[in-house]
DNA sequence: TTTATTTTTTAGGTTTGTCTAAATTTTAAT
DNA sequence: ATTAAAATTTAGACAAACCTAAAAAATAAA
């Protein structure tokens, strides 16, 4: 089945917050998609007409199998294009986002597994976020927070949390990306901000809110 | 300025349509682009609202130099995807137009410059056709059709002039593609077509209509 | 030079995805 | 248990891009 650029916009998002919430309110997917609730309400109904959820008036929805495999796919598409944008072309990491978005809807699968093999397989975005395979599984990565990890331990950053432009330019100027190696030096009980020393770099602290954003390789 | 699918569909095709002849006519332009000759209309008007092209009502149409600009920056994306897909991902050359056709809409112009960079700025594409640069030029390479080669000489094949399916097909099985080296035998004077030897492959006869749309360098 | 044919345009309608404003349902507060 | 507030849905409109059918203009034929 084919979906337009908007249906896979709205499956996509209704698929992100899925992740957080059990079930997914009209509103809170109008705000994840700049629109308004009443926009949201039409298409919810287009979807389930197409049946990629469940959906009860009133009641809130989530997709079933079918939506998730389409989400799936769509993630898939997005996070390998991120990949190819910043290991073949050179963006920085904190811009790849709007354009993937972009490329994420052009349809062709032989397209997304040629390029999945010239990109050889990968594993994560560029933000440390695991790609589907061609059937839409997971690779599972164990990873936590900085903040829960114990002082003199070295890590090396698996993912961030909170993808904002605002975070991912805070991660720069702490010289901290994917792949990156810190060491966890003392964690500060007054706020939970955290002593770390990027290889190469000064120590400096962050913030208990940004050590709970960092996530690392836990083996 | 930034233009929809659509729009950006109707100029590219006006821009090859007019390499052919010098005003385009409405039902030519419905014929290409699978449309109603009604529809062309209503696009007209609103393309040369955006100022973007010349148009008299029953008298045909052209870009203007605005819209001309426009039209290379498309054919510039949709060319520079053709050549990423067949030398990076393996596509076969007679593959890549239908993808190429949703990638070329992708509107970042940072992306396209740094996929000019990463193909390390590639002067034509996977049919032979030139790549224009940045500010639109075009680079000229000098070619011939193979019909007026003279006998015995031994060319490379830069292009192909009708790259319908079907005429792709065919230079598959002649073992020709842009690049390939070949030799031109013999010409008949009574239809025209041509005896030719391919490298590495058995002597075989062209028609003329295929020898005519298969242009080489010509240095 | 009329008449016929073809081409092009206009008029009015459809679909997709959006919107605002009003109505309805659910949830929270008194 | 009412009432107030918030969330959601419906109703009705709008723009983009398309369509069909009819009208108008240009071209070709008699």
């Amino acid at each position: 089945m084919n979906f337009s650029v908007s249906e896979e916009n709205y499956i996509k998002s209704i698929y992100h917050l899925q992740q957080q919430t059990a079930t997914v309110t009209t509103n809170s997917l109008a705000n994840e998609l700049q629109t308004k609730p009443a926009s949201v309400t039409d298409m919810l109904k287009k979807l389930q007409l197409k049946k990629l959820l469940e959906y009860q008036k009133y009641k809130g929805f989530r997709l079933n199998a079918t939506g998730n495999k389409v989400a799936l796919s769509i993630v898939r598409r997005h996070r390998l294009w991120e990949h190819f944008l910043v290991t073949k072309l050179g963006f920085d990491w904190d811009k790849v986002h709007a354009i993937a978005e972009e490329l994420e809807h052009v349809s062709s699968t032989e397209l997304i597994q040629k390029l999945d093999n010239f990109l050889n397989y990968p594993q994560t975005d560029p933000h440390g976020d695991p790609i589907p395979d061609v059937n839409g599984k997971i690779p599972i990565i164990k990873q936590v927070s900085v903040a829960d990890i114990q002082e003199k331990k070295t890590v090396v950053v698996s993912s961030v949390g909170n993808q904002s432009p605002e975070m991912l330019e805070l991660l720069k100027h702490y010289h901290i990306g994917i792949g990156t190696t810190l060491k966890v030096n003392l964690r500060f009980s007054f706020d939970g901000s955290v002593e770390i020393k990027v290889l190469k770099h000064a120590t400096c602290i962050i913030s208990e809110q940004v050590a709970k954003n960092i996530f690392v390789y836990n083996d």
